[in-house]
DNA sequence: CACGTTACGGTTGAA
DNA sequence: CGTTCAACCGTAACG
């Protein structure tokens, strides 16, 4: 599923969409610019594309300090999501948010519903 | 110079 | 309906 992995796009959400305060794209509001001249978005996942691109790189045979400095991602992201892709084989990030699950908490199993939308 | 891991700040989302 | 809390996010820094 790696190659189609990409699919699920935070679309704006219709209720967001309308609330079009003013301006062009009220979104992205929190566009961050790294050391490497990239933009980010602080405690949100990258973009699809961008994680895609760096699984195509490095299957392609690139090292991962030319994909961070061609992405324009620290190299710390690379490795993170380069073993995890390995891991899973997935390119999509984990499970975010979601509270503790009362079943876990007993003493019993530590894994977390892993539900991806 | 290249790579892995940790530290930090921030957001998400169910309970 | 609003708050809480743990987990994951990615960058920045350390080794």
């Amino acid at each position: 599923m790696a190659a189609l992995a990409g699919a699920v796009p935070r679309m704006m959400r219709p209720s967001l969409a309308q609330s079009y305060p003013r301006s062009g794209f009220p979104l992205e509001g929190q566009g961050r610019v790294n050391q490497l001249g990239g933009v980010f978005i602080n405690g949100r996942p990258l973009p699809n594309h961008i994680r895609h691109k760096i699984v195509e790189m490095a299957h392609h045979g690139i090292r991962p300090c030319v994909i961070s400095r061609q992405l324009r991602v620290s190299h710390g992201c690379v490795s993170k999501i380069l073993c995890r892709y390995q891991e899973t084989g997935s390119i999509r990030p984990g499970a975010i948010g979601g509270s503790k699950p009362k079943v876990s908490r007993t003493g019993q199993l530590d894994s977390r519903g892993q539900c991806r939308k």
